[in-house]
DNA sequence: GTCTATAATTAGATAGAC
DNA sequence: GTCTATCTAATTATAGAC
């Protein structure tokens, strides 16, 4: 019944100098485990040829040099990370404060069990000097979207009375993130473990709370 | 006879290229600024002894090897860095929660300014997979001191309605740590401007709100 | 395009004079 | 402890056969 369509041979084409895709996806692969694995200066081309089951010489006839290499894997790795979608600005913006803060601990839960994520992190920060465009890619294709949905909740949400949408919304990421920073980059959870039900909890009581204010 | 030239024992006349108090020293000071900069792997011995004005032989006579040496190096900034002391609970718990987020955006105002912190932070957490004994050093000498200090805070202080001060304290530290990390490691700063004091404004308005609350 | 083989450089680390 | 000099291994990258 299941009929693999796929050709892992030959396929489509890159640009006017083709080479089989295979080969190609089969570095692409091995080279980002390996990148997030050790950085990107403690990853030598050899391991990343073994990891690939590749020569060597392949891969410089795929990518320049390592560098070359390294800002591609992780550009593409980038750009898959917004497959972790705030798109539907409509939906999220209908939902109570309740339910939207639930949305976005579920996001974060996710992502808080996500070891590849977090190895992701850990080189996008670590290599943030060398590869600052790499950074900025980042910030603009996931930090953005994530904050821009939420900002736009805040502000299509006066009830709440938060004068700063960009700034609630960062309040809200931001506690987000540096817990997954905390707990898992830094390995937090195995000194002082703060599940990240609590965090929402918290963040769900100074949200919600402020409907009970007395109108100013 | 030989004329010991080279003890410099005795105070006073540490010359540039004489015999200065301690080639450790020395040492130490210039692998910091190299291993912030660079990271590990990319650090090179010979970088560090041009940096220190030594030779690489010397940095071998003091440490046994460039694992020992990042680690030896690391630990002691890491040690430094409690300098950022919250160690006065007595007097924090006593100010109005205003005063208190104040006070709290005010010590990572200075930390957002201060480009080496920047680069240590960037180093621990990209480091943090090989040298996971770094990182958890880390936690628990810089990050836990504050949060229990802020934990202690919502501890005694029930009238803010918080059941959880741990996780609160998170809120409150996160919000700010990773805005450090977002604008200035990352580089957010030149994409989207995000100021602590707007954070600030924003803890302030949901924290010190529930004071107006009807009790429960 | 892929592999064998190797060039050219640099890395971490050490021996021995003083 | 410090320096001169060097060793060994690993690194990035390439030339040439097929």
């Amino acid at each position: 019944m299941s009929l693999d369509t796929r050709n892992p041979t030959f396929a489509g084409e890159d640009g006017p100098r083709a080479h089989p895709r295979s080969k190609r996806e089969q570095i692409v692969k091995a080279a980002l485990q390996v990148f997030l694995e050790n950085g990107y200066a403690a990853t030598s081309m050899n391991r990343v040829a073994d990891a690939a089951g590749v020569i060597k010489a392949t891969i410089y006839s795929h990518f320049k040099d390592k560098e070359q290499l390294f800002v591609a894997i992780i550009e593409e790795a980038t750009i898959g990370k917004i497959a972790f979608d705030f798109n539907d600005k409509e939906r999220i913006i209908a939902i109570s404060p309740e339910e939207f803060m639930d949305e976005i601990s579920n996001k974060f839960h996710t992502l808080e069990q996500d070891a590849e994520y977090h190895r992701f992190l850990r080189v996008v920060i670590g290599e943030s000097e060398r590869f600052p465009e790499l950074a900025h890619l980042y910030v603009k294709t996931v930090i953005m979207r994530g904050m821009e949905c939420a900002s736009a909740y805040f502000e299509h949400h006066p009830e709440l009375g938060l004068e700063d949408p960009q700034a609630a919304a960062h309040v809200i990421a931001g506690s987000f993130v540096s817990l997954v920073v905390w707990q898992k980059i830094l390995g937090g959870c195995a000194i002082a473990p703060l599940e990240i039900g609590r965090v929402k909890n918290v963040l769900k009581t100074l949200i919600c709370d402020r409907t009970k204010l007395t109108s100013p």
